[in-house]
Formats: C-alpha cells, structure tokens, sequence
RNA sequence: CGGGGCGUGGCGCAGUCCGGCAGCGCGCAUCGUUCGGGACGAUGAGGUCCCCGGUUCAAAUCCGGGCGCCCCGACCA
C-alpha cells in the first residue's frame, strides 16, 4: 500500500491532517471548524481526563457543572472579559422553528424571540461568579474549589483539527479564596500539576512562566502558562492557569465577612486544559509512520498480533495468545488481542502502527515451538526483539516504562536543541525562521512586543517564573532598553 | 475577513480547455489461491457529476447566479 502519511518534511501541516485521519481520532463535522472526536480520540482524551481528574481531586477540588447558556448581560460584567469574547460567541437567540410560507423550508419564528439572547460559553466565569455569589457569605464558605469537564464554543476565524475547532472540550477549574496570596499560590499550585502532567504523562517538556498583559486571559490579572514546543519548531501553549484577583468578584459582587465581620471581595483563579493537547501529543512523538503514543496515555498499551496459517495453527496460536493476554491484563497493562480473522498480519501491523500501540507483540507457530514472542517498540520503528513467554507481563512492563522515558528525552533533547539565546536582533531573527524557542531581552513595553511580531511573527510566549531561571538584566534587542531578564519567544500555534 | 484550491460511487482522483455511452485506483461483497510487514486472481455491487437557472438535438463539460468545504495569512486555548 502506498504511504498513507505524508512525510514531516515535505509538509507539516499535512501530516498533521494524515495522522489524524489515519489513527482515526477524528474527523470532520458537517459544521465549519468542529470535529467528531472518534472512538480512539475519544479513548485518548479519557485517559487524560482521568490522571488530571485524579490530580484536581488530589488537591482538593470537587467536579460540578454549570449551563452551556449564559445570559448575555453576564458577559457584559467584566469589562476585559467582554471585550476580549465579544467577537467570538455564537448566540441563541429564538427557541423556535415555524415554517416559512413564502419560501419554504424552517425560520426562526418571530414570536419565540428571546427577551435576552443567549451566548454561547466560551468560558465560565461568569456563571460560575454569579453563583458563587449566593454561595460564599462567611470566610468559612472559603476556599471553594470546583472543576467542571464541559464543551465550550468559540468562533475562532481558523481551525484546525484538536488544534483550534470552534467548538472543544476541556476541564475548567474555578476557585475562590479569602486572600489574595491563598489565590496566588492555588494559580500556581495548578500550573505545576498542569506541568507534571504534562511531562509525566504526555512525556512533553513544557517551559512554565508568565504571560505578557497582550496574551492576558480576558479579566486576569495574571495568566501563567505551560508552553511546549512542536517538532516543526512551533511553539504551543498547552495549558493556563489565571490568577483573577478580585475582578470578578466585584463583577458579580461576591463578597464574604472576614474573622473580623469585615466585608471583602473574594479572590478568584480560574484553569484550563483543553481536547488541544491531543494536537500537541501527536505534534510532539508521532513520525512519519503514524501516531505514536506514549504508554501511560495510550488507550491500548500492548496489542497482540496472532500468526497462523491453517486451521490447526489458529487454534494453536490463538489459546497460547489468550493465556498471554490474561496475563498481561492480570498485570494491570491495557492489552488487546487482534483476533480479527479478517486481515492479515502484515495489515494488522501496519494499522496498530499507525494508531500508535506502544507495544505489539507477535505470537507464530514458530514461537509457539521456541516459547518466544516477537516483540517490537513503536517508538523504534523496524527493530525487533524474539522474547520469552515466561516473564512476558514484566517484560512489557518494562518496556513501556523505558519507552515512556525515552519519549520525555527525545521530546527534550529536541526542544535543548532548539531553544537559542539570542543576543542581537540579527540573530534573533534567524532563529526565530528557523523556529524554536529564542530566549532574548525585551525592554517590558507592549510596543516592542508588537513590533516584534510584526517583524517576525514571534511572540512572547511567557516571562519565566521568579526563582524558576536566574534573570540576567541586560538591553532589548531591537530597541537597546533596559531589560529585567530575558523572556521566551517563538512562533507559535 | 483577505489569498489560493476543490466540489464527479465510501475515499483519492481523471474527464471540463475542445459538449456526444460517467471512467480509473483504493476500498466494499462473493469465491478460490494465499498468510512472520498493508497478498493475488476472477466475478460483482455501488452515481440526483454541490445546488438553481440559461444555451443546445444533446451539458459533469459552455454561460449566469448561489452554496459548501479544505489549505495559507491576520485574530485566538
């Protein structure tokens, strides 16, 4: 069969588009910018959702859920929140179809007009905050720590798959605090599960750190982020977490009596992670033979491909390969048996490929003789290995723990060699063309940062955290200014 | 919102310039031979050629209008 993934160099982009489709994660929706998430993307999403579910209720947050529908004026509230989602709700307007008598076909009907329209969520604080409002009267209703897993709808101008849809899944989480260093340091207790989750998990190093006022979350005022880099050298924020101060607060007018029976605004924090880091998985591992997975996210972690020619051998093979799946499900792995009678081998493995399985494992009348299994490592694509029967489950093990590092490392050796420190603007721009992280001075001024990207069409992904990197001062590159320390740029998703 | 591309069996496309039986590859179904890296042969099923209108004996093809999707860029998680 002629190659069903086009190669990273010859185009990115779509390669991209060929992994998706042919690890069958998803696909497009009759609908401009959505997309059906299929079973196996679906699988994968699970599985995030599971250890970061594991991570939130482990610090202390409990689950709820708040409507899709927020009232317009809600919106209105918070003047930064507004202006920066205004132009990308999608609104609902009527609640009824009639039919139309001059053209046919359905229209809204008139008299369903709703008194107030109807956004959309884009996000939802501002639900959240009109609630929270009610519920917190004492600084003994505090802290209030609540998550929700829910869709969202943002009428983004461009799309692509997991990357950027209009409509996507995600993880909210919306706290209250009765100070602002309680505030604080949740904002940042959040980012650092979102950055163990993402390196212990996806295997994907991140750079923590501070976004500049022009990336801001409407109404933050802080947003710190998570930003990974792209094997094409691009740059993607993987996750958020908002340190609101009392913005919303005041919005909705939330307030609580202190020890000292003194009415206070609350402190609040919001964070997210969304359906795009599946994009960012697969931008960081998969090769040009499909998706590849690393094993504590992958829906099926060992598959076993049985090989037989005649009836006899079937039999053979197939009780043999069923004693070796009980055994590795006993162990604990996620272990699936290929017992299709409909393909070949040959097909099987070219499918488990470029789904991304881990491990797969290939079980013959020849091993049935030796007492071996062909073993063989996505991650190393054409290598393989005849192991024994005995031990299987620990070899496995084994190997999928070694295989979940290796990812992590070469995921990291790959950003160190990417990531530059520039010290004139020459370079700088020459780095950036050839993508990756830049490390360089910026004299601080929303200017510069324009000027910047409209140069080179890098941005300011993030200021480190204090304490996190030593921050030498020195001058901006473009603008000879003082600077405080450098800050990270790139081109990014 | 700008630029580009595309709309023809499930998927990918040719055919459109120059009007004349709607084709090819993959996939699908049945049978046989096969089977340790996407097998081969035979037979077969499957189509409002995006929509509306016009020209013509005749339109996938020409003309007019509309719709949709994808890719690239500006804005965004």
């Amino acid at each position: 069969m002629a190659d069903a993934v086009t190669a990273r160099t010859d185009d990115y982009s779509q390669w991209y588009l060929d992994v998706v489709r042919e690890a069958k994660l998803a696909d497009y929706s009759p609908v401009r910018g959505c997309m059906v998430i299929r079973p196996h993307g679906y699988a994968l999403w699970e599985h995030m959702q599971d250890a970061l579910d594991g991570m939130f209720k482990e610090t202390g947050h409990e689950n709820a859920y708040f409507p899709l529908f927020v009232p317009q004026s809600f919106l209105e509230r918070e003047a930064e929140h507004v202006e920066g989602f205004a132009k990308e709700v999608a609104l609902v307007t009527h609640s009824r179809l009639v039919e139309d008598e001059d053209e046919g076909g359905l229209v809204p009907d008139p008299e369903s007009e709703l008194g107030e329209p109807l956004v959309v969520r884009p996000t939802s604080e501002t639900v959240i905050w009109n609630k929270y409002a009610d519920w917190i009267q004492s600084y003994r209703d505090l802290p209030l720590l609540m998550n929700q897993w829910a869709n969202v709808v943002r009428w983004e101008m461009r799309t692509r798959l997991f990357l950027r849809t209009t409509e996507f899944l995600w993880q909210e989480g919306h706290t209250a605090h009765a100070t602002r260093k309680e505030a604080e340091e949740e904002t940042r207790r959040m980012l650092e599960v979102y950055r163990t989750f993402a390196e212990e998990y996806m295997a994907m190093p991140v750079f923590a750190g501070v976004k500049t006022e022009s990336e801001r979350f409407p109404g933050a005022v802080n947003t710190y982020c998570i930003e990974a880099l792209m094997q094409d050298g691009r740059a993607l924020q993987a996750g958020t977490s908002h340190f609101l101060g009392q913005n919303f607060a005041k919005a909705f007018d939330c307030t609580f009596a202190n020890q000292d029976n003194e009415e206070e605004y609350v402190w609040a924090t919001s964070w997210g992670v969304s359906t795009r880091l599946v994009g960012g998985l697969i931008m960081t591992h998969s090769d040009d033979q499909g998706l590849v997975l690393p094993p504590k996210l992958a829906p099926t972690q060992v598959v076993i491909v049985p090989i037989y020619f005649d009836d006899d051998q079937q039999t053979d093979v197939m009780n043999r390969a069923d004693d070796l799946l009980g055994e590795l499900e006993d162990a604990g792995l996620r272990a699936e048996l290929d017992a299709r009678d409909t393909q070949r081998p040959g097909w099987k493995f070219a499918e488990h490929e470029l789904q991304g399985v881990p491990v797969r494992l290939g079980l013959g009348p020849r091993d049935l003789e030796n007492g071996t299994v062909e073993l063989a490592r996505r991650d190393q694509p054409g290598d393989k290995e005849n192991v024994s029967q005995g031990g299987l489950a620990d070899r496995v093990r084994a190997t999928l723990e070694e295989m979940q590092q290796d990812l992590y490392d070469r995921a990291k050796a790959h950003r160190e060699e990417r990531t530059r420190t520039a010290t004139s603007y020459d370079e700088f721009k020459k780095a950036v063309a050839e993508g990756g992280f830049v490390w360089a001075h910026w004299d601080g001024s929303e200017e510069t940062e324009a000027r910047i990207q409209e140069e080179t069409k890098a941005t300011i992904r993030l200021v480190p955290l204090p304490g996190e990197t030593e921050r030498q001062p020195g001058e901006d590159l473009l603008t000879g200014e003082p600077s405080e320390g450098r800050v990270l740029f790139a081109r990014a998703y």
